[in-house]
DNA sequence: CCAAGCACCTGACGGC
DNA sequence: TGCCGTCAGGTGCTTG
């Protein structure tokens, strides 16, 4: 499932797409509470233009010309899949953005996911509650996340945004595997070195996942059942249909 | 302030 | 064959 390292493999095969791209139309195939009605979205979208793909946490950020964003998040199930010309939507494919050059699928079996529209304010405030990113600091900074408060579970405290930004339920068992001690004990319990140890782990486990792609990326089936090719996608969240 | 549990949503899978 | 219960799991909200 998207954590870190998928999300930012996601990222960064947007942002090859479609930076500098202008996003033409979207098309919504299917309303629902994580993707309101109304033509509110559209009207802020459409014209933009893609200046980069950034990523926060597991969040993704499309950032405009206009100093607006639209932001996305993975949740469980949602994926962006650029699709040729005649692509047939799929019964879970929720928006199709065309922009000049490339034509994107948004889709989302469960639904969980969503992308919104925000203003460079709002992204700031959104942004601002993440803790730090685990790959841009030292072993230390994060050491320093897990001292409290003492009361909370080791993982609990991992799978926390606010406390470190991007670790899931995969990663965060991972690196309290590899370093150690076990998810249950209590933040309070963990001696330095503990904390040392586990921090390191984490950076080696994202960095480990990342230099592949994402954990899940080698048994990747798309929706339609069909193969993708890896070698023009990245993770399980974005990939190029091989044979629509 | 903090922890625990549930809601959100759908598909997959096991048991009968 | 099909129905039902359970699980998955990130995050936000409610409850204790």
């Amino acid at each position: 499932m998207p954590e870190l390292p998928e999300v930012e493999t996601v990222r960064r095969q947007l942002d090859e797409h479609i930076r500098g791209l202008r996003i033409l139309s979207v098309e919504r195939l299917r309303s629902g509470r994580e993707f309101p009605s109304g033509s509110a979205f559209e009207k802020r979208v459409v014209g933009r233009t893609v200046l980069r793909v950034d990523r926060r946490a597991k969040l993704l950020i499309w950032k405009f010309d206009d100093g607006t964003a639209m932001i996305a998040h993975l949740k469980m199930t949602g994926r962006f899949v650029f699709v040729e010309d005649g692509y047939a939507p799929q019964k879970h494919d929720r928006m199709i953005f065309f922009l000049n050059g490339q034509k994107l699928v948004w889709s989302d079996v469960r639904r969980f996911g969503f992308v919104k529209m925000v203003s460079s304010q709002e992204l700031e405030e959104i942004l601002s509650a993440y803790g730090p990113e685990p790959l841009e600091v030292s072993s230390d900074v994060l050491a320093l996340r897990l001292v409290t408060p003492k009361t909370r579970a080791a993982k609990a405290a991992l799978l926390n945004q606010e406390v470190i930004a991007g670790i899931g339920n995969i990663y965060a068992d991972e690196s309290l595997h590899r370093a150690g001690i076990r998810p249950t004990r209590r933040l309070g319990d963990l001696t330095d070195d503990d904390r040392q140890y586990l921090a390191q782990e984490i950076q080696q486990v994202l960095r480990e996942s990342l230099a592949q792609q994402g954990t899940s990326a080698n048994d990747y089936v798309d929706t339609r059942g069909e193969k993708v090719d890896f070698s023009i996608s990245c993770g399980c969240m974005d990939a190029k249909v091989s044979h629509v």
